[in-house]
DNA sequence: CTTAAACCAACCGATTGAATCGGAAAGCCA
DNA sequence: TGGCTTTCCGATTCAATCGGTTGGTTTAAG
């Protein structure tokens, strides 16, 4: 498996958001509610994507999450890289691996290579806005 | 990660296979010598192998494991399903899953069927022959 | 000053990945 | 027959990761 559930829920909460935007903070309580997902666990979740940027968090009454950007500013590769720490298809090609000593001799490196940008160039073209359907008139409607 | 070490070893071994390919068996002693990996776990990797008919075994002296067909006929992705399991990038593609309540609404199903099918087609493109770099005369010659 | 909310760190149980162990059965050869 | 060699097989180990919880601390609004 490429993305666990880390990246997945990170994914729908960050579709929720942007069906849901609005210039108000929308509380992780009613983002968990809407995805039947644990808020603790979300907790988590959203912190991360509060550290790297991709979403702003307000404390306090009143507070909770929102977009930093567009919908279409956010590209599907970015939220899983951020979450799953990276995308690659086998260990070989991960960010920090050792480089493998039977390089020159593999005959597979170049396969793994082609496979993660196939990966990569598909995840790369996909946007928030191409995910998150624009809300309809009453649907979960804030008051 | 989509494909572990079982995978990546596994492949290995049908290339070595692939590229000392002669009417005699090859000991796993030998193929583990050259790959560099542990008897015992390859062992175990080519026994599903050869359970699902990839691969031939002959036991005793003299014994060992060939390819049951030629090389351009073994698919990447037959090789990797059979010893993953499964090449899904998220669970909710996997075999066995269970129909997720969610499904009518989900706003990333199609997208991750869309990743599982460009990664299917990658390696379903790819053969052992196209992995495995024709013998040099000298290369490795087995007596 | 109470209440709602994000932030934060530590912990926990179950599963998976990567092997290893200790043999049993099969086939070759003398 | 008895000794090799080699595959076949089930169980076990050990560490890391996954998925999630507990319990508390700030921060901000009213």
């Amino acid at each position: 498996m490429v993305v666990s559930t880390k990246g997945r829920y990170a994914l729908r909460v960050m579709i929720d958001l942007a069906e849901h935007q609005t210039d108000q903070y929308m509380p992780l309580k009613q983002i968990a509610a809407r995805q039947g997902i644990s808020e603790k666990y979300l907790e988590n979740i959203l912190k991360s994507l509060v550290q790297h940027g991709l979403l702003q968090g307000l404390r306090g009454k009143g507070g909770g999450y929102r977009l930093t950007r567009p919908a279409d500013q956010y590209r599907i590769s970015d939220i899983l890289m951020l979450t799953e720490g990276n995308l690659a298809p086998v260990s070989c090609l991960e960010p920090g691996a050792p480089a493998c000593s039977r390089l020159p001799e593999c005959r597979t490196y170049e396969m793994w290579r082609g496979l993660d940008k196939v990966i990569r160039d598909y995840l790369d073209q996909i946007t928030l806005a191409d995910l998150a359907r624009p809300a309809l008139a009453g649907d979960d409607y804030i008051i």
